[in-house]
DNA sequence: GACTCCCTTATTGGATACAATATACGCTTT
DNA sequence: AAAGCGTATATTGTATCCAATAAGGGAGTC
């Protein structure tokens, strides 16, 4: 008998679990600024002691998601439009080096995984998932850079402006200029247009702070 | 009476110290690739309980220092001369922008400092100072970019390396280049040539990027 | 009434104790 | 002797308890 069993415990620990949870609680803005994270209450949640739950505080504050105090416990950090912005910036020097990198490499499967994502990104209804299929579309495309760590870097930096992306897909005409700047970067990568590719891209992260930026001042 | 006072207790847990003094071995090269860390001897060794050694495994595996596997432990991370190596094309992507960025902002004093870390740099004779001055001149230069978040991310990614530099100062002409690099940013920097200091940065790190290649393909 | 001091309470940091898991060694079987 | 199995031991993950600290409120003083 073979039978392809996996045990989640083998793999999993509870802190990881509920670190796993908060940070999408926050990505997706469940949590948002300032929201105090007692760690009783949480562990009361999870149903376990606070002692899992501390690492799983740990973890997001190394990720820049929560700030804690001594003594005075942790609560969601906000990212004010400039730390955002800063962000954005720094996609902008990175993400175009990584796909200039990755398009030489590409296979048809993930080009075709991309086309598909981008499609779906296209014609989802729930504002909950553009941002999910957004970054799909991106890592896609970047997962051939052989780059794996600055692919770990850009997913950290992700999570953080993650609601303020969201955000910006949610403005008047956020959806539709997304919608179309994806479709170039697809068609650069398959005419394997690297430099093409690159360009876009960082047009495509400039645009969506500039709009953002336009946006808050309003 | 007025002494200034500070308290470690206020500011630092004991989770903090270890952190601390276990990033330094490694940095530093006293724990080398693979060095199993066992929490209990760690905390005989700091005379406290396992739970703050915890946390501090926990910071250094977030920072990529370590890594460490479900009821297996943790070891020293190592890192092969490509994954360094990726490491440092991540650096000669963003520290030119920001030493870019910085160049504008630069007093007298920053640049006072920067080039007293350059001398002490040269003249130092100990190794082991070398790697920390050497990122000390960096740091000094960079503050000045208003990005933080770049520089936090580069800070980690310095971490990471660093036995990679310290490896890279000692070969054969590795101070002699670093000290004339160094020299010329600086110069570069005082006359207000932002673009210039990026170049000098970037072939600076690529160079040396290069040179530890070359020698560990022998 | 405002201020200070002290105490209570809520909350986090750390220590000890227990549970879960992996590794190593010896035993059995062939 | 080699392979497979089970137990012993070492090590990590988690729970529970205690200590340290911060925040708030009330009594007393001016």
């Amino acid at each position: 008998m073979k039978i392809q069993t996996y045990d989640i415990s083998r793999t999993a620990s509870a802190a990881t679990l509920i670190f796993d949870a908060i940070r999408e609680a926050i990505i997706k803005g469940d949590l948002t600024q300032g929201e105090p994270l007692r760690q009783e209450d949480i562990a009361r949640a999870f149903n376990v002691s606070r002692i899992p739950v501390r690492e799983a505080l740990l973890k997001l504050e190394q990720h820049g998601l929560i700030t804690s105090q001594r003594y005075k416990g942790a609560v969601v950090a906000g990212l004010s439009l400039a730390e955002a912005s800063e962000i954005f910036e720094f996609r902008a020097l990175l993400e175009p080096e990584v796909i200039r990198r990755a398009v030489p490499h590409m296979s048809p499967q993930i080009l075709e995984e991309a086309a598909q994502c981008c499609e779906a990104f296209a014609r989802a209804d729930d504002p909950m998932q553009w941002g999910d299929l957004n970054r799909r579309f991106h890592t896609t495309l970047y997962a051939a850079s052989g780059l794996p760590y600055h692919l770990e870097v850009l997913n950290k930096a992700m999570d953080r402006i993650d609601p303020y992306l969201r955000a910006q897909l949610l403005l008047s005409d956020g959806m539709q200029r997304a919608n179309r700047e994806h479709h170039l970067i697809v068609d650069a990568c398959k005419s394997g247009q690297a430099d093409m590719a690159a360009d876009l891209t960082r047009q495509h992260i400039l645009g969506a702070q500039e709009s953002l930026s336009r946006y808050w001042q309003k």
